[in-house]
DNA sequence: AATTATTTTAGAATAATTCTAAATATAAAG
DNA sequence: CTTTATATTTAGAATTATTCTAAAATAATT
C-alpha cells in the first residue's frame, strides 16, 4: 500500500461513488505528478484486494464504489450521481427466483435525484 | 423502415441478445455493402422507436435485446452469452423497496450457463 | 548496500462508439 | 412522373475510455 494507493482509496472513501477522471482530478491536488494510468492501476489493485468495487452503468465512464460488498445502486439520469440503495434482503429474494448459479449481480435503478427533481 | 433497418431488426429477433459486431457480421451476409456505422445508426433508431433495448454489461461491448419491455438478464461469465431471466413480479418487489422514482432499471446476474458448466 | 520486486510514468495502442460531410436512397408535393 | 425535401448510408476521421509497453523510480528484502 503506497502513498498514492492509499490516497486514491481515501478519495474514494470520501466520495462514495466516483469515476476515474474525478479521482484523478482530486489525486492531483495531493500528488501533482499523478497520471491517469496510475489511477487505473491502483483502482484495479484495490478491486483485486477486495477493498473497492467496480461498476459499469448504462452510459459514460465506469464508477468505483468504496463499498465492495453486494448492494444495489441508483443513478440520476440528469446529473449522473450514483447512490446506494437499501433494498432489503434482495439476495434472498433473488435466490428464490433463479435457478442458475449466481456469481454476483448488478442492479442499477435509473432515477432523478432529489437535487435534480426541482 | 428501410430494408437494412428491418434486416437488422430481424437479425436481432432471431438472435435474442446480440452485440453490434455480431449483428454487423450477419447483416453483411445479406447486404455485403453494410457498414458498422449503419448498424449503430439503426440500433439507435430502433431503440428510439421502442422496438429493441440497449444493455450495457460489466465487460466488453454493449448488447442489444429484441425484447424492449422490462425484464432481467443473466450473463455467462465464461462465454458472454446473455439470457433472459424471469424473476417473478420483480417490479412489484422493487416498488415496495425504494423511495426514489424509478425510471427504469438494469438487473444483470453473472452466472455460468449450462453449456459452460461442464 | 545490493538485489529483487513493485509501482509509476509517458506515451502509444486498442476497442467501442460517435461524428462529419458527402453520396444515395426514399418519401412527399406539385 | 419530376422536383423538392427528408432520411439513410457510407467512408473515414474523431472521440472516449481504457489498457498496454517499456523504461524509470520507488520500495522491500537479503
Amino acid at each position: 500500500m503506497t502513498g498514492k494507493r492509499s490516497a486514491i482509496l481515501e478519495i474514494l472513501r470520501d466520495g462514495g461513488h466516483l469515476q476515474p477522471d474525478e479521482i484523478y482530478r482530486r489525486a492531483k491536488l495531493q500528488y501533482p505528478g499523478m497520471v491517469l494510468a496510475t489511477v487505473y492501476n491502483n483502482l484495479h489493485a484495490l478491486c483485486e484486494e477486495g477493498l473497492i468495487r467496480h461498476i459499469r452503468t448504462a452510459r459514460g465512464a465506469d464508477y468505483y464504489d468504496r463499498t465492495p460488498t453486494a448492494h444495489e445502486h441508483a443513478i440520476c439520469a440528469v446529473c449522473g450521481k450514483m447512490m446506494d440503495l437499501d433494498m432489503g434482503d434482495f439476495g434472498a429474494y433473488l435466490a428464490t427466483h433463479t435457478a442458475l448459479p449466481m456469481l454476483s449481480y448488478d442492479f442499477i435503478m435509473h432515477t432523478v435525484c432529489e437535487d435534480c427533481a426541482e
